[in-house]
DNA sequence: CACTGCTCATGACAAACGTCATGCGTGGGC
DNA sequence: GCCCACGCATGACGTTTGTCATGAGCAGTG
């Protein structure tokens, strides 16, 4: 840290909906001379457009934006921007959502109780081809454990999310209303709740929606 | 503005539960020459212990913290420190949340979506003595107008709002489990909901639980 | 090939829920 | 003092649920 400076900075994108924590993490970031931004985005589209005409080293996403989430980009810079190493920083650190970031390829995921200086050397690490995970987000994963949800059974959970009666679940996944219940009853047993809308909140709570 | 510098700079709280975000928000209002930060909080009961050791003239409160939310904190240092000005900022602007502010005697509600000159700006207008609310969530604050809810619907919607059973928020409410059912049906009547579980999220959405 | 697990469906039954009518007490407004 | 809004309750009704048994088709695995 205190020897040779590197010869060549770290290209950052940083995105974030919230122009008051962007805009002081951008300040934050300059302090690095090793750092400089590129790019800054408000929402996961434009996210992903300011990666393909910047060609950041590293992009920083905020989980939860506007327009896609940071994971979707994420998930598409893999195939459009190979060589972009991606990062996710959030308030809520979920675990299920930990498991789809590792899923699309994320190099870090990292929540907003890390110090800027952190910050800063989590993107470095990640630059130079690491991987960086919260111990304690790693460790909440790993005691959540996996989904026990088969896919149908989510999808039927996640229907039933705002409220809405069986009818209309149904309705929406083209499917009886006999079947809906039959999943949403295994939904909630598996998850120990007592009704569907209990079983929304402890999956949610989870990240397994 | 640009006339003679101010002969004392504003003294300034700031809480937040998320070290980036705090550390980069302290770093930015330390570039302000009239803006000094004299303590910092990660929690709401920290924020109003600092508050009390500090005295600063102005408390800039994350709405959402561990412990206490900023709005609670408020009302505490309304008492207990009245000359304190307070202010709150939020990622997430709900309607309802600013009328609670307001009454809660704070001075300015901003959404992290503005720029920190912007905050710096807004700081300085607190200290003035003047109010400050976001013209966007006023017009949500103005259109979404005030809860319809009686005090029981509010606080059996409340109570209904983790999907516990009828029977469970009647014995948790005192309540026969028919009046339960009847405040529940009012107030997703008046919600112009299709049940309670949606009049939860309807509610919450706008503020009202 | 047999076995297992997921998907989708049906029918039936009990429990939970939403709605309505009705009643009583209490406190504030005119 | 009367009336109305609200809080609280009960009982009854039909509808929506959760739950269970059962079965058929279809993938993947040993």
């Amino acid at each position: 840290m205190t020897s040779a400076p590197p010869p060549r900075p770290v290209r950052v994108l940083l995105a974030d909906d919230e122009h008051l924590i962007r805009g002081a993490l951008a300040a934050l970031l300059a302090l690095e001379d090793d750092i400089v931004l590129v790019a800054e985005a408000a929402t996961g589209p434009e996210a992903l457009a300011m990666a393909l005409a910047h060609r950041p080293d590293v992009a920083v996403l905020d989980l939860e934006m506007p327009g896609a989430d940071g994971v979707n980009v994420a998930t598409s810079l893999r195939t459009r921007l190979p060589d972009c190493r991606t990062m996710i920083v959030t308030s809520h650190g979920r675990p299920g959502h930990l498991k789809r970031a590792l899923a699309a390829g994320v190099r870090a995921f990292v929540p907003k109780t890390v110090s800027a200086r952190r910050l800063a050397e989590i993107i470095r690490t990640v630059h130079a081809g690491n991987r960086y995970v919260d111990p304690e987000l790693a460790a909440d994963a790993i005691s959540a454990g996996d989904s026990p949800l088969t896919a149908r059974e989510a999808e039927v959970l996640e229907l039933a999310a705002d409220g809405a009666p069986v009818a209309e679940i149904a309705a929406r996944a083209s499917l009886s209303q006999g079947t809906v219940r039959n999943y949403l009853s295994s939904a909630a047993s598996k998850l120990g709740a007592e009704n569907r809308h209990a079983a929304v909140r402890l999956a949610r709570e989870r990240g397994w929606v």
